[in-house]
DNA sequence: GCGACAG
DNA sequence: ATCTTGTCGC
């Protein structure tokens, strides 16, 4: 899980989006992973210019934690809806840096595909580790859907505009609003739609998001 | 031109 | 995301 240098990080809201148009073809949205034994859910808490970012470990499916990295360093790019990895992607590869554990699978806090130009943080952080990664969001950033049922399990295709299946609305807890699930990398929809599930026992986020958000923000 | 807009 | 109190619902 050795980071690949694909680009520099000290670019300019244009440049970057130029980077993202290069970079989308190469992320695999079928399923390129072993056993899963593990998950990790990753995070940033921001105070001013400060980041913390977190990495938490938990065992699968048993869901407890094994492992976490905590790092604090400067935020060095602006939140710009579309360009979010830039902002969060540094910080969270220091914190994978001092991780000890190998997670077999990354569920991020954020899209995947389901993005302007189908390649958010979930398919940037999974091209650059060359890892199976997933994107979860509380919210919704591109496409559009129609509301799943309220059973817990119930979901719904988000579309592009040419209807073409870009990710999923999923209630991962009854009569909570749903979550935005997406192909991060290597890591089909089906897969991360039943994944995610998964990983969310009784709240409405993944117990590894939790877990890393805890510890991210206080 | 107006609205939408992950965290 | 962060700034912030109480409040509605399971």
């Amino acid at each position: 899980m050795r980071p690949c240098q694909l680009h520099t990080w000290d670019l300019s809201p244009t440049e970057a989006i130029a980077v993202q148009l290069q970079l989308r073809d190469q992320v695999i949205r079928c399923d390129d992973f072993g056993e899963i034994k593990t998950v990790a859910g990753a995070d940033l808490g921001i105070r001013g210019s400060l980041a913390t970012a977190v990495i938490s470990v938990l065992s699968y499916p048993s869901l407890v934690l094994v492992d976490q990295s905590v790092v604090k360093t400067a935020v060095q790019f602006p939140y710009i809806p579309g360009l979010l990895s830039f902002r969060e992607i540094p910080p969270l590869l220091q914190a994978f840096d001092q991780l000890q554990t190998i997670p077999d699978l990354i569920i991020l806090d954020g899209h995947g595909v389901a993005h302007p130009r189908r390649f958010g943080l979930a398919s940037h952080l999974g091209l650059i580790l060359d890892w199976p990664t997933i994107g979860c969001a509380k919210s919704r950033l591109f496409g559009t859907y129609q509301e799943p049922e309220l059973e817990k399990g119930s979901y719904r295709f988000l579309h592009d505009r040419d209807q073409n299946v870009i990710g999923a609305a999923v209630r991962t807890r009854s009569q909570t609003k749903v979550v935005f699930v997406s192909t991060g990398h290597r890591v089909s929809l089906d897969s991360a739609v039943r994944l995610t599930l998964a990983c969310c026992p009784r709240y409405k986020l993944p117990e590894t998001t939790r877990y890393a958000h805890r510890l991210a923000s206080n």
